[in-house]
DNA sequence: GTCTATAGCCGGATAGAC
DNA sequence: GTCTATCCGGCTATAGAC
């Protein structure tokens, strides 16, 4: 499945996003009005994800914010309760966003699950890339237990990969060497780069398509190969010795 | 070289790095005696360290430092000109130091050069963890001009990655199919991760030399694998169709 | 619902005693 | 060199007019 069809086939559209947003709060907003709501919420967000990208969310000022989305601070406090809170929603509704969708990924031959798994997860990053970068970055601001319910998402993705690996080992068509654990830890930071470093493939003119294929090679040797690095540490010394 | 034969043949320990940081800002220092101030800006730093990673910089408050510290207001500005030096001060010595170690790299052979330079890597990031978390987290608070400096180490470390592996590409050691940019890109997050998501491996009681050993695994089998990918893809069309 | 004006607080930085 | 006391600016949040 490439990117467009995924865009297809997922309600990822800018006014799914931000109509959904409105839905999961509405019932805290002082705004009732969807049509007024959900067009001031996708400026206040976008704004708080510009900032906060530049310069942090914590030094993002509610008058810079007021400036960027061209409202006042009074108009601005009928969106949101405070700051904090505006912080706590992106969180909250991103990490319920991502188990929707990657809790639907299909549970069959392991190597196409986990070519589904790192595919959807590239996907919605990029489709949600401001929110997964805010998400990463500024996690510091939440108290534990919110946290601990924001990271929900992350749990589920690392579980679905250790399952489909450990699939794929029991099928002999993964190597054992190493355990499914330490495979999924390698990956979710490969996966993390396409949005924690979005300038650099920007800058490389890397498309999404290139970057799942160059990820899925990676990986997908990573777990294949018959080669071991034993053989190469343990010629390491000699090789030291030769010096 | 385990990373116990590293710190013993590198200026690592707490006394060679807090030192070395005295000595290289000492000119702005109000603070001329060394033997004075290398403790307290070890406990300033270590400070800063802490309260950053818990909140971020931007929102510790001198006077939380203060408390931390145990020193005054008064007595903390003879040792920092401001807050935003502070920070500034921290990103210059981690840059300076990796670049010191990551330059000595001998050239030799690239499998020989590629795992010293894996190895150096995390080794650094192990006894500088602190340093390397605050960088990533913090290198918003850095004008242009100053993070553009302050990068330097990074593009030291990926160019001679990249030297790595065309060197290896040209002797047929590694497949040619992705390019050593893209590898080299994929390789940097996974050796980010050591210090990002530290209590992971902490909790999980993954060793420094155990995480090498896997990193290098994994990256060796990227390199080497004659697998590919393509006909992976190819036939993920018809998989679809089957479904 | 949206604005302006302001309350109330807390931060970084400094002055000046010791 | 180190302390206490204080200044001043800018922040979040709210009150009240429209």
């Amino acid at each position: 499945m490439t990117f467009d069809e995924f865009c297809q086939t997922h309600p990822v559209q800018e006014q799914d996003i931000y109509s959904a947003f409105f839905d999961l709060f509405k019932q805290t907003f002082a705004i009732k009005n969807k049509n007024l709501a959900v067009p001031k919420l996708k400026k206040i967000l976008k704004a708080t994800f510009k900032l906060s990208a530049t310069q942090g969310f914590a030094t993002m000022t509610l008058r810079q914010l007021c400036q960027e989305t061209e409202m006042s601070m009074g108009g601005l406090y009928a969106y949101i309760n405070s700051k904090k809170q505006l912080s706590l929603y992106i969180h909250q509704f991103l990490n319920q966003f991502v188990i929707n969708i990657i809790d639907g990924v299909s549970n069959n031959h392991p190597e196409q699950t986990l070519e589904e798994l790192i595919r959807y997860h590239v996907y919605i990053s990029e489709v949600l890339q401001p929110w997964f970068f805010f998400a990463f970055m500024e996690s510091k601001n939440l108290s534990p237990s919110q946290r601990k319910f924001a990271i929900q998402s992350e749990l589920l993705m690392e579980s679905k990969l250790v399952e489909a690996i450990e699939e794929g080992q029991k099928l002999e068509i993964y190597s054992t060497i190493l355990s499914a654990t330490s495979i999924a830890a390698h990956i979710k930071p490969l996966l993390h780069d396409w949005y924690l470093k979005r300038w650099k493939y920007m800058q490389r003119k890397t498309t999404i398509d290139d970057f799942c294929f160059s990820v899925l090679i990676f990986i997908n040797r990573g777990l294949t190969s018959p080669h071991s690095l034993h053989e190469h540490s343990q010629t390491n010394e000699e090789q030291n010795h030769d010096k």
